[in-house]
DNA sequence: GTACAGATTGAG
DNA sequence: TCAATCTGTACT
């Protein structure tokens, strides 16, 4: 079965569209001759200015979420409570804050454990990502990139509400949380 | 310069 | 159920 890397196209359409079709698709993170690969299995979506829980809340830009602004494809990448790293795709065009939450991946390869990416956290400290990867472009880049992985049935996908931002208000009553039903690897039930 | 909160995780 | 842990952000 031959892989196609992701376009452009896929990543520059509205954020909860490419939330729903990441699910299934194929992370491919090269470290050294090493290829780690994982499916996506679980994902939240972030609406720029008007979602309490992004962010770029309120259209504000710093030093930490400038990236978020960025076209769709690219990587915004920060570190939370001090010690994990949050993976973020961003989507939508240039100057929107829009992106994804990748919040767990299912091991395809040789990989012993089987939660050792079921966490927004844990995912990045498997497939060793770090502040470097923050602004990465998921088209052109060496060492990550997304391919198409395997087609899904529109009933394997749930969506739900977030996770962890129960300071966002009403904002976190969205079902903006997407995860295939019965896998095993998703975070949360 | 200093205080403080957070898109989590793993142990109890 | 709860604390560890530390960077960015806001405030003085």
């Amino acid at each position: 079965m031959k892989l196609k890397r992701l376009s452009r196209k896929f990543y520059t359409r509205k954020t909860l569209t490419v939330a729903k079709d990441l699910l299934g698709k194929h992370i491919i993170r090269k470290i050294g001759s090493r290829k780690s690969v994982g499916k996506i299995v679980e994902t939240e979506a972030y609406i720029g200015p008007k979602d309490r829980a992004s962010h770029a809340f309120g259209g504000k830009v710093t030093p930490r979420n400038k990236t978020e602004y960025l076209k769709g494809g690219h990587i915004y990448i920060y570190l939370c409570y001090g010690t994990y790293w949050q993976l973020n795709i961003t989507t939508e065009k240039a100057g929107k804050p829009e992106c994804v939450l990748i919040r767990a991946l299912e091991p395809i390869g040789k990989v012993k454990s089987k939660k050792i990416a079921s966490g927004p956290g844990k995912l990045c400290k498997w497939m060793k990502l770090d502040k470097s990867f923050n602004g990465e472009d998921l088209v052109n880049s060496k060492r990550i990139w997304l391919e198409a992985g395997e087609k899904l049935k529109k009933q394997q996908i749930v969506s739900a509400k977030r996770i962890g931002i129960d300071y966002a208000g009403i904002w976190k009553e969205k079902p903006w949380r997407f995860y295939l039903k019965n896998n095993p690897f998703v975070s949360y039930f």
